[in-house]
DNA sequence: TCCTGGTTAACTGTTGACAGTTTGCGATTC
DNA sequence: GAATCGCAAACTGTCAACAGTTAACCAGGA
């Protein structure tokens, strides 16, 4: 048997244009180059990457079901945007996949948690210094490995999924004002809980964490009634 | 302020080609026309469906990000098809997502439980008769009123995502073999647990409802020892 | 000044064609 | 007879063009 055939097959993956814009589509959208609610042209953006429409439109199609991008009918593509609420939806079903995620992390705690240990120790070195930019990717990445450790690949698809719908939030800003001394005794309390192999302490705790995200964003958006402009 | 015509734009909603082909290649993986792990002929299809290729493509795309297709660079899309223990990992999610459901729908009341009472009744007929056909049409009803209840259509969509994916199993006459009776016994108390406004034990109960069934295909699929051909 | 109707430009939805890759078949050689 | 190489058919990935729809703009009239 050779092996390294589904090996190589494996490497040379998705290596179609559809792919590739598609993911420089969702970069744009990350970053924020494309933003909530702006239409896609998909002759500007074909002409821009040096492509046919064709692939766009894949891509684009590949992004809808992803929630990131909206078909209408002889309209075209649009970058999706969502409300205060819809948000707030999010965050609770963060909550509870976070929760799992910790409880089946504490489950096999089996080593790996030396990333997360680093992550934490350089988080308080930033909620330190009061660098709230380093915070808030280093926490993106403490969240990542936590999710990694439960070994669920689903899991992780739907987390990123709902995190990746979170920057189609207009005022994304709103989302990066944690308190972030108490964000990261909370990050500490829910690591000692996997260590511990405490699942159900950790689940509570992961649940409850970003549950506070929530309350925190809430705080931060009591102004804003309805986000129509 | 003419409201009237946002409506009727909600109405000629996704009438385009693509999205229709989407929903007809997923009825076909649903009934077992594509099975799982068969390819998808791109120019056979379009033949068949009166299309250009074009929409073929955009809809596998579609489909492709929600895990029921995949493609391979270079010979196009097939059917996905999962093995045992991914079958088991959404048995799991699904146990969590539907105890937060239960635990939502607890919380939120107010009637809308008799769709729900009548559908229990039907389930308890249909296990008196022995008639299992029957009790799965009604079982996927039933759980998907569950979810409606929770009133989170991320929740939903998610549930979806992964009730569909059951349907990869190459096997999936194992998964129809519920104890209906216990089954049905353990919707009941479920119901119960949401009109007493209980959340905590509706949210117990749902998660392990799924468990148990989770338990049953276990022991159902114990002889096969890996699916591989 | 405001509304109405028609015209035109821009853009999407779809199609058919072309180029490159894979795969299976058959001929050739050991 | 078995294995290897090469060719050809089939199919995917991509592109460019066509048809239909939308939306903005301008002119004319109340």
């Amino acid at each position: 048997m050779i092996s390294d055939g589904s090996d190589l097959l494996a490497l040379r993956k998705n290596n179609t244009l559809s792919s590739l814009v598609a993911e420089k589509i969702e970069t744009y959208i990350m970053d924020g180059r494309l933003s909530a609610g702006e239409r896609i042209n998909e002759a500007v953006l074909a002409r821009e990457l040096g492509v046919s429409r064709g692939p766009i439109r894949e891509a684009a199609r590949l992004l809808s079901s992803q929630g990131l991008v909206e078909f209408v009918a002889n309209k075209g593509a649009f970058v999706r945007s969502i409300d205060r609420d819809e948000l707030l939806e999010i965050y609770d079903l963060r909550a509870v996949l976070t929760g799992y995620a910790c409880m089946r992390a504490a489950a096999r705690h089996k080593d790996g948690t030396s990333i997360l240990r680093d992550l934490h120790k350089q988080m308080s070195d930033a909620a330190e210094n009061n660098d709230a930019a380093a915070y808030y990717t280093l926490n993106l990445q403490f969240h990542e490995h936590l999710i990694n450790l439960a070994q669920s690949p689903r899991l992780k698809a739907m987390t990123d999924g709902l995190i990746k719908e979170t920057h189609l939030f207009r005022q994304v800003s709103l989302q990066r004002h944690p308190d972030m001394a108490q964000s990261n005794i909370e990050h500490g309390e829910i690591l000692a809980a996997i260590e511990n192999g405490d699942e159900k302490r950790a689940q509570k705790l992961g649940e409850s964490h970003v549950r506070s995200g929530k309350k925190r964003f809430e705080k931060a958006a009591v102004n804003l009634v309805s986000t129509e402009d």
